[in-house]
This record gives structure tokens, C-alpha cells and sequence, in this order.
DNA sequence: CTTGACCTTGACGTGGCGTCAACTTCTATC
DNA sequence: GATAGAAGTTGACGCCACGTCAAGGTCAAG
């Protein structure tokens, strides 16, 4: 007694191409081919057939079905990694919408939200390939989370204490001082201690700023003119760079 | 002053391909193309790219995000409409994640949890394109739900309960009754109540069973020998529809 | 014999790129 | 100026679970 590739669709709630995929997969093969090529199912394939229908609705893909169905794998041990999987978009999930809806917000308040502008100071996007390339996701994440969370007012506030002192920087570059000298020096910890202030960057053992994250930025500003003209250019950028690499040495 | 497709991906926190995507798609076109061939993007289409990339975190489609830099569309619409999407998402999420949790812990305490049995005389999963179909997935919803809810003792109860009902359809067709006859509509009046006592099942106006509905399960039961085997096969089948046709026009 | 329902295989489309592949071009070094 | 290596190009397949034609063979009923 077997039925019929459009009856079993309409009894399993599903479609005949359904089914041929599934055949196609080797997941729920027809008990028999006729010879003019109609597959036909028993109600063994029927069952089979339910089964799979019953973990797909859970979410499970294919293969992970297949897996199940060949007893390489239980379905309990299965499901409960397949839970993660679902939980952890649970979470992304969560946190998109909240995005979305601070953004909505956001631009209402602020008319059409330009993206903040790429070099006001410190441009959490335009550093991300670096940041987490060097400091992984998670730095990058919550350094912008940060950022993201200010008020356009307190944005603005830092960007001016960032303001005043890259100015101080190009002053003492074009004044010609010596990186590794007092001024450079008291530069430097000024800025260690400015990019410390920030949640999220990368830490060494003690809590202090990550050594290799310092002297990275160095590089970056000399490496990058668009970092570099805050600094009064290339010039100011490498001055930049050897205070902070004097400092490294000395302090840190 | 522009960059090359490698500086601007950096840059940006993405990669050449996805900027080449993108500019076949026409939504960032690069400001500047060499006859080379090379892509060379300055800050108009950098800033261009940065709203690009912020609504796309946000997951927003690339349709979507090209309407919105088209002006067809302002951004808070595009993603108030995505937000009803996101919710929409989560919902099912949601509800996956309470289906998988519940049946690792029925399979857990049952063993590998077979399917319901097809024909255990009330399959939701059976039903589903019929009653879909003709009632809308409201009506399988909340019906395969509260099957769903009922605990394995519950389930066999009301199996049982059914067994007993069929038991006496089979008699009463094996003795030649009359489907129209007093005994006929005893049974038919049993079915009814028995088919009314599962919330969701689709009603009338005045909160009794839709008659079209019990009409469409006297001809299922006809027409699906599965069904069919219930009532002692076919002649059995066609006395229970008789029977409720007859109950129909008399009762309803 | 026709009609129409049902069956077959084959192939493209979906979304947003990742990932070769095969080839050309630029840049730096010896 | 030869050469290596980095970076650029276009083209095309892959992912995932089918939906959706397309083109044509099969079968039961009238």
C-alpha cells in the first residue's frame, strides 16, 4: 500500500518538490520508482518523512537532519546545539532591534544622521578593520558602544578636548622639539592617558593600554593622511609617533 | 585626493568585494575609474559608503538601502518598516526556541519521540493542508497547540476516548443501521461534541462547529482510506458521513 | 482521441557577499 | 631593466532550502 508523491504532500502539509529534494538528498527516498519513473511511499517513508518535517520546523538544517536520521548524531544532542545556534541569534537579534530603534530616534532628533563625520577624532568605523584585526571583535565592540552611546553634545565635548590636543601637538612639532624631550613626553602621556579614557581599548596584564595598541596608532597617524593632518601633517604625525615610541620605552 | 579600493575597505571596515558588489549593484560607484580599470573612491563616495555600511549593520537589505539613498524613501521609514520585520523575526525565534526546549525534554522522557502516530485519530500534522487550506493556519495553529500541551497520559486518554467512538461507529455500520436513524445520530451528536471539545477547530457564527467543517471531515474520511480504516474501511466511512450529513441538515 | 490532472528532469532565482581562478598592472628592489 | 610581489581587474561558483517556470511524458476518464 504506498501513496502517490502528491498525496503524501498534501497528507504531510508539504510539496511534492519538497519531496524531491529530499530524495535528491538522500534524506527521504521513495519506497519505490515505478518504471515510467512516479515515485511512490510507503508508510515507512511516511514516517521518516514526518520525522524530518518535525525537525525542520524546529530549524534544524537538512544535513543536521540527515545526520539524525542515520543515528550518527541523537537528536537531543542535535537539538541542544542547534538551541545555541538559536539562542545566540536570539541575542544579535535583540541587539539589532535596539539599534535600530536608538537610530530611529536618533535621526528624528538630529534630521538624517550623517554617519559621524570619518575623522572627528576617533572614528570608531573607519578603525574597525584595524582594531579587530589586531584586538579582536570584542575591543572594537565595546569601544563602540561607547562612542555610540554619548549625546551629540558630550561627542562634541571630546572631540574638542581631542581638538586641543592635536592642536599642542602640532605646535610642539613645528616648533621643532625633540619627540623623546620633556614636552614630547608630557604630549604622549596626555595622550596615553586620553585614549586610556576610553572603555573597550585593548588592555595589557596590569589594566594599563596595551603596548602594541600605543605604538599601532603611532603608525597609523603617520601611515594614514587623513589621521596624519590632524597633526599638522606628515611631519607632525611622525613627531607624534616618536614621542609615543619614546614614551613606550620609557614608561611602559 | 581619493583612495584605491584596498585603502577605502580598510577604511571603511570592509572588504574590495564587497565594494565591488556594491558598485555593480550601483549603490556606491566609485568617484574615479582609471583606464586601468582600477576603482579609486574619494570622501563624497566614502561618506556615501559609511551610511551604506551603518543601515546595513542595522539589516537592512541592499534594495532597501539603495530606495533609501534614492530618496525614495527616507531612512526612519525604511527602518520603521524593517523594525516591524526584525519583531516579526524575533516572535518566531522565540517561539522555535520554546518548540526545540519542549521536545528535548519530551524526547528525553519518551525516547526518540516518533512523530505522533499519522493516524492516531486526531494527526494536526495530517490535517495541516486541508485545514489550512479551508480554515485558515489560524484554526491548525491553535489547534496542533493545544494538542501539543496535552502530557503523553493526556494524549492517550483522549486516543482512547476516540478508539471507543470509532469501536461504535464500526458497529453500528456493520449492523446495517440506518446513518439517518436514531442510533446514527446518537453517534453523530457524539462526534460532533467530540470534535467541538478541541479548541480552534473552526466555528460559526453562533460559537458551534462550522457545519462546512464537519461536512469536510465526513468526506476526508471518506476519501482517505487511512481514515477510512477508523471506522472499519470504506463502507464504515461512508455510514459516518452519511450519518453526519444527516445530522447536519437535521441539527444545524 | 482528447482533455486535464499528475508525473518527470533540468535549470534558474533567492541574499550578500566569500572564495578561488586566471590574468593584468603597479611598485619596489637589485 | 628585469623581476618579484602586492594589488587590481572580471568571471563564475557556492551557500540554503526549496519556489517556480519550462518542456515534455503518463495516466484515468469521457
Amino acid at each position: 500500500m504506498d501513496w502517490s508523491i502528491q498525496e503524501v504532500a498534501r497528507l504531510a502539509g508539504t510539496t511534492s518538490r519538497t519531496l524531491r529534494h529530499y530524495a535528491l538528498l538522500g534524506i527521504v527516498e521513495p519506497s519505490r520508482v515505478g518504471a515510467n519513473g512516479y515515485r511512490y511511499y510507503d508508510e515507512q517513508s511516511l514516517v521518516r518523512l514526518q520525522r524530518v518535517l518535525l525537525l525542520r520546523e524546529l530549524g534544524l538544517g537538512l544535513p543536521a537532519i540527515a545526520q539524525v536520521l542515520e543515528r550518527e548524531t541523537d537528536a537531543p544532542t542535535a537539538l541542544r546545539a542547534h538551541l545555541e545556534w538559536l539562542r545566540a541569534e536570539q541575542g544579535r537579534l535583540n541587539r539589532q532591534i535596539a539599534s535600530v530603534r536608538s537610530t530611529i530616534d536618533t535621526m528624528e532628533r538630529e534630521g538624517e544622521l550623517m554617519p559621524e563625520n570619518m575623522f572627528d577624532g576617533f572614528d570608531h568605523t573607519a578603525y574597525e578593520a584595524e582594531v579587530t584585526e589586531r584586538w579582536g571583535a570584542e575591543a572594537y565592540r565595546s569601544g563602540d558602544e561607547w562612542w555610540s552611546a554619548k549625546t551629540a553634545a558630550e561627542k562634541k565635548e571630546w572631540q574638542d578636548a581631542q581638538a586641543g590636543l592635536a592642536a599642542d601637538w602640532r605646535a610642539a612639532a613645528e616648533a621643532g622639539l625633540d619627540p623623546a624631550g620633556a614636552e614630547g613626553q608630557v604630549l604622549a602621556r596626555r595622550q596615553y592617558d586620553w585614549l586610556a579614557s576610553v572603555p573597550g581599548t585593548p588592555r595589557d596584564a596590569s589594566g594599563g593600554l596595551a603596548r602594541e595598541y600605543l605604538l599601532g596608532l603611532g603608525e597609523l597617524y603617520v601611515a594614514d593622511e587623513r589621521f596624519a593632518a590632524n597633526y599638522g601633517g606628515a611631519p607632525g604625525a611622525e613627531f607624534v609617533r616618536d614621542a609615543l615610541v619614546a614614551f613606550a620605552e620609557a614608561s611602559l
